[in-house]
DNA sequence: GACGCTTGTCAACAGGCGTTGACAAAGCCA
DNA sequence: TGGCTTTGTCAACGCCTGTTGACAAGCGTC
């Protein structure tokens, strides 16, 4: 990522391996953790150079939120394969499912009071309502935020499993398989 | 809580009274966002103090956790009622729904890399385990993971809407009747 | 009453944080 | 070449944090 040399100068370039750095450490990391002095080294550039680019690491945290696109990425495919394919990914595939870089942001934000009302705004606008408004039918509404909790929570008790469930190979196809019909019956209605 | 004059000088009851506030702080705030003077002003004591009782601040989180109990509140009650039960609590009354005091600990900590090492070894030990053995019958395992992360995921997406789910309370029956059979499926196997 | 142990307070420290303003270097234009 | 703007670095600031050691006050005991 980080390549020698000194930094071609280049603004553009620049602000945005910053957000794109942002973006993966707060993903990765809570609010609090992710220092502005980390994402400087990632992207091999002085922590103030953030600062003047962004204002402050709240705009930061907020730009790096934006930039994640809402979650149609969850959306593409057959909706008849949904519970199986995203179930698979849960299980299997973490970091393919974190195409929703997003839902990784929120996630690691809900303990600090306020990165967790940064989120909240964002969260209804470009997460909870494409999902409403893809998932036809009744009750759209709290189908959204069942299959949203069900999606989040898997990711929650993965990480307290320490990364992963901590759960043998055979158990976790289990898992998958039992997973798949309640996330599906969410979509079919 | 906190009532006037000095404080008389009673170092068990100081001490408890610090684990009880450091148990309600750590479970409404992350564990960077509580501060040693937070919890110190809480109980009306110097935060000095709590140094001196419980030695550092991860040694007071780890007391803090351990003193949740298990997840046994969880299991009281008839099994065949536990889907509807528990979806009622989740989505109308969370403040019972945590006498599982742990488990938003462990939520809150799933940010901070320091907080959520500490938290995964007991979370296996004191809830995890004690959902499996009460679920007995087949994939035991398996089925305690997805309860768990249901549950701890609808608290996150409760958290994502400010508290409650924002949306309507007629929204919120329906969310509850549609949780309950997801619930109780995982229940009876 | 004087001692000694316990209980609690206070001031201060070292370390980390986000942020700022002054400065250096690179490229552009005349 | 000389100036000017852009791009980036550097040192430092003020603030907040967990922790420490010195000190004060309460309480039982001789």
């Amino acid at each position: 990522m980080l390549c020698p040399g000194p930094r071609p100068r280049n603004a553009a370039a620049t602000r945005t391996a910053i957000l794109d750095a942002a973006r993966e450490r707060f993903a990765a990391e809570s609010y609090d953790d992710v220092g502005m002095r980390d994402i400087a080294r990632d992207v091999g550039v002085d922590a103030a150079l953030i600062s003047r680019y962004f204002g402050s690491k709240d705009d930061l945290f907020v730009a790096a939120l934006d930039s994640c696109g809402d979650g149609s990425a969850l959306m593409q495919g057959e909706k008849a394969d949904f519970g199986r394919r995203v179930a698979h990914e849960i299980v299997f595939e973490p970091k393919k499912a974190e195409k929703l870089k997003g839902m990784s942001i929120m996630l690691r934000s809900i303990g600090s009071a306020k990165a967790a009302e940064m989120v909240q705004s964002s969260c209804t606008q470009r997460f909870f309502g494409p999902l409403e408004d893809w998932l036809s039918g009744p009750d759209a509404t709290v189908r959204a935020r069942l299959l949203a909790g069900f999606i989040m929570g898997m990711s929650v008790s993965r990480e307290l499993g320490g990364g992963t469930f901590n759960i043998q190979p055979a158990e976790c196809e289990k898992m998958r398989d039992r997973l798949a019909p309640i996330l599906q019956s969410l979509i079919d209605g």
